[in-house]
Formats: structure tokens, sequence, C-alpha cells
DNA sequence: GGTTTTATGTAATTTTACTACAAAACGGAG
DNA sequence: CTCCGTTTTGTAGTAAAATTACATAAAACC
């Protein structure tokens, strides 16, 4: 039989979005199964509520053909099918059906773009290196001082970034203006850390930035959208992909990837401080609210 | 037969989170059913790939009270109970299990972070007041000029704000400092948006701030993270619920969700505007793209 | 064109989910 | 405390679904 032999290496494969490996898969599939894949892709929703009965029905192929379709692409069984594939549509619609559309209302927008951006942030999840995660957190750990550059929506990320980092008594900057940002770079030494945040990783000045910081024996860390340029000058590249695409109405979800990343950095670091940090840490949050409530900061 | 009544409205309900379905329902179940919930509770993933027979073994209750059990919390029997706890499972282990401990390596934090922003994503776009989005899309499509006011976290998603809404054709400021907000807030007028952001919602000066604007004939939106004071201060209150809880490590998931609304918004508002519009902001992302490999801005 | 291999459907079998009914537990009223 | 009504839970049976075995049809290879 087909694929008998692939199936426990796929069984042991990620087993997330079923959806995702049909679609890759569907070119190597038999004649029929392809039939029964094409039904799950066009209405994945429709199948969840579905018996093998009603889904050879749909296919317009027996019964068992369904069966061997779920075994081709690695499942143990119809039930097993059915439960990963509505762990695969949790988030709603796979992020290609999510298109927005000139006629969308606003209510269809808001449930595209929270999906869009959940599936995306799924999406850098499973790609983020942990490698790379972890030998930033040891650089961060150590840093006398951390610089935090970025031009526009990663200069939002670099000021959040700037705003959490403190916290943890790492003194630190975040620097948006160019000429700032070289002058810093070529002021930073050893011990200190250039933390450089470019979605594309191929602005000019950025690249120079990471190449002066690190001449001058910084620490280079950067997080960008792809293994690009800039991460040739850096220690350590976090590279968070996305699923952006050209449409001009999709928003930039990378910026909220890399936040995402910033918290984890910032609470990783936080984690490696002793108990009395922690405890300051505790206290300022506390003040932070009390004055809130009583007086405009 | 208990519940047998309220079947039909519990079908209609969003239909999300078993989990927590179960957890709030715990209480008013019966003794057996409450054996059942337990376990999976204890262990979601294992109920997956298990059966009736099996899931009323590890209860150590009989299987038609496993079927009950499915009845009681809302589903149309077992098979679709899975389904529906799939759905809920997809995220990982739900947030309240994964609270960050002292022992967790980095990968266990990068996991956990992911998770707890993306199930308290989920929970904001479930708890989103479309009518009150409706509602400020309008007002902001015909404003004038924007104005949005923020403090720390809030800040940073003010001046995302102001980063996104220049480009379809609406002027826009960030002010991020106390006496700049009042000076800005006491010159506008009819026709103009104040779009103030506030987690907490509570602090003084930014109520003061909404009070101003408002009284000064201006528009005033409110992006806020609970029915707070400032809410009563707005035309409209964009409500942003999140699961954020007190535990030092949790990081703040409240500017990514506001963020994530602001990106609903602008799109929304950039849909209203006419196709040339459209096309010069096209332009705009082109022309910013091509500045970006070669020149720094 | 015949033979081997692969793909698909038919029919039987096993397993699983679900239902009807009866026994047990519980709760009040006399 | 005992009787009766209600609710809860289990036993046994039934219907339906998933899975398997086998046979036939199609394709590929010589």
């Amino acid at each position: 039989m087909h694929g008998e032999a692939d199936d426990n290496e796929r069984e042991t494969r990620s087993g997330r979005n079923m959806i995702e490996i049909i679609r890759t898969m569907r070119a190597e599939l038999r004649k029929s199964d392809r039939k029964v894949a094409d039904v799950v892709l066009k209405d994945p929703q429709r199948i969840l509520n579905a018996t093998v009965g009603e889904t050879a029905t749909l296919a317009e192929v027996s019964q068992p053909t369904v069966l061997r379709f779920a075994m081709a692409i690695g499942c143990r069984g119809f039930q097993d099918f059915k439960i990963r594939l509505a762990q695969s549509l949790a988030f709603g619609t796979p992020a290609t059906h999510s298109v927005l559309l000139d006629t969308d209302d606003p209510e269809t927008v808001a449930e595209k773009i929270f999906e869009y951006t959940m599936t995306s942030l799924d999406w850098a999840r499973s790609h983020l290196d942990r490698a790379a995660l972890r030998k930033a957190i040891d650089i961060l750990a150590q840093a006398r001082t951390i610089e935090f550059f970025g031009f526009g929506a990663s200069g939002i990320v670099a000021r959040d970034a700037q705003q959490k980092f403190p916290l943890f008594g790492v003194p630190c900057g975040a620097q948006l203006d160019s000429h700032q940002q070289i002058m810093i770079a070529s002021m930073m030494k050893q011990g200190d850390v250039a933390f450089v945040i470019s979605n594309t990783g191929t602005t000019r000045s950025i690249i120079e930035i990471a190449r002066v910081a690190r001449a001058n024996g910084a620490a280079v860390i950067c997080l960008t959208g792809s293994d690009s340029p800039l991460a040739s000058y850096s220690d350590v590249a976090l590279i968070v992909e996305t699923l952006e695409n050209t449409n001009m109405y999709t928003p930039t979800i990378s910026r909220i990837a890399a936040l995402v990343v910033i918290d984890i950095l910032s609470t990783s670091v936080a984690m490696r401080r002793p108990l009395e940090d922690q405890a300051r840490i505790h206290n300022m949050k506390r003040q932070l609210s009390d004055i809130r409530k009583v007086q405009p900061i």
C-alpha cells in the first residue's frame, strides 16, 4: 500500500496544521485521495461534523478511500484525522482564506485580523530558533548596558523594549534617530549590548549600526524578519518569521511578533536575577499602580 | 433529565473554549459528571485520543455518564465534545496552566508566553464590543484630525497608531507628555477626534484629557482594559479585555491586544477611503520599501 | 498483449457511540 | 422511620460508525 512505510516518520513529526500538510502533500496523493483532500480543503469546518460515509459522499469516493486518505497524510485513522483537523482549525479559517475583501464589514475585518494575527504568532512560535533565543538571553543577562535601535515600526518595538528592561536593573536606551544611533553605536564598548531591530534587515544605516557597535567590542543581537544581511553582522540573530504578504490591507504583524519576543527575553532575563531584585521590581510595579490611581505620572 | 431545556441555548453560544466552560460549570454538575469533568481538566490531551469506554474507566463511572456529561456541558454528543475540546486545546495547555515557574528554561518560557499571548488575544476577540468598534470606525473615517493620547505602555500604542493613520490622509498626532497632552486637548474642536488610550482607565490626567477634549466639541474614543471611569467621559469606549493577572512574570498583554485593535481600526478606515486614496497609499508603501533597500531614511 | 503492481470499490466485521430501561440514591412529607 | 416521588447512575441492548479483508478494475511494465 502507498505511504505505509512513511507512517512512523510522519507520526513523530511536529503534528501541526493539517491544512498545511494536506496542501503540501496533495500533489503526491492518489487520484481518489486527492478528491478527498479537495473537499477537506474546500470546507474543513464541514468535515469536522461529518462521518466517514458523509465525507465519502461529498468526495464522490468510497468509504475506505477516505480512510486511506487519512492514513496517507499520517493519521492513525479517521477519528484521529478529525481531531488533528479540529486543532488546526481552532484559529478559525486558515490564514490563506482570510484575505480581506473590500466588501467586508467591520465585524468581518475584526475577525480576520484577529485570526491572522494569531495564526501568524503561531507560525512565528514554531519557527523561532531556540538556540539563538537562549544565547540572546545569556548575553542580555550579563549586559552592563543595552541600547535598542530601530526605525519606524521597529522603533516602536525598540521603545517598548527600552521601557521593559530597565525594570531588571540594566540601564537601557532606545535610539530612533539616525544620527543619534550612529553616535551611540560608536561610543559602545565591551560589555555593552546593541540590540538592533529591523524587520527587513536590509536598511543600510541599521546594518552600519550593527557593524560599528560590533567593531567597538559590543555584543550585537538582531531581531529581524528573515535571514537578512543584518544577521551576518550580529553575534545572535533572532529571526521572527511571519506570514506577512504583500496585500496592502494586511496589517503589519511583524511588530507584534517582535513584541512577544521582547516579552520572552525580558521575562527570561528577569528570571535570572537574584530574588532580592525581583522583590524590588515587584515594589516598583506596586508603586506605579498606586500612582496611577491617585495622581498622574 | 438535567439541563435538557438549556441545550438549545447552549448550542447557539459562541462555542469557544471547552476548558473554560467545563471549569465554570463544574460546580453545578452532577456528582458523577464532575468526576468526568475532573479527568478532562486534569489531562485534556489524553481524552482526545480516548473512546467513551476509556474515558468512563478513567473517571470510574459508566459509559452513559460520560455521554450525559457531554450533553450537560452543551455538546451534541461525545464526538462533538472531542472536536470542541480539540479546538480549545489548539493553543496548547490553557492559560491557567501556563503559569511561569522559576525553574522554567528559556524554551518553556517562550512556549508559555506565546501561548498566553494567543489565548489572551482569543479572549479579547470574543469579548470585543462590535457595536462600539463600528461606531469608532464611523467617527474616525470622518475625522479632520486625530490625536492619540497615552502614557507608558499605552504611549507605545499611541505612537504606533500615529504612525499608521496618517497613511490614510488624516493628519494625526501622538501626545505622550502630560503637559503637551493638556495643551493639545484644550485646543481641539468639533471635527477633531481624541483617541485616548489607557489600560487601567483610571489615571487621573488621562481622564482629564478626555473631559477637556469633549468639552471643546471633539469626539472622544477611548481604548481601555475594563469598563473604567475613562469610558464614561468618552463617546465610544473600546474595551479590550485580557487575561492579565497579577503574577509579576506575566508580561503585559494589553498593549498587544490594543495594537491589534489599532490594526482593525486603521484597516477599516482605509477601506472606507475612495480607491484613488488607496492607490496613493500603495505608492507610498512601495516608495518606502525602495528607500529601505537603498538608502537610510 | 500478458503479467505484475497499484488503486479503488464491495461487503463483512469490529468497534464505538448512543438509547431505553431499571435499579439505586436522595429528599422531603406524613 | 417509612413511604413516595424525584433525581441520579448503571446495565444491557441497539444503531451506527469506523475499520478490515477481499475482490475487481486500472495502470504500468515488460
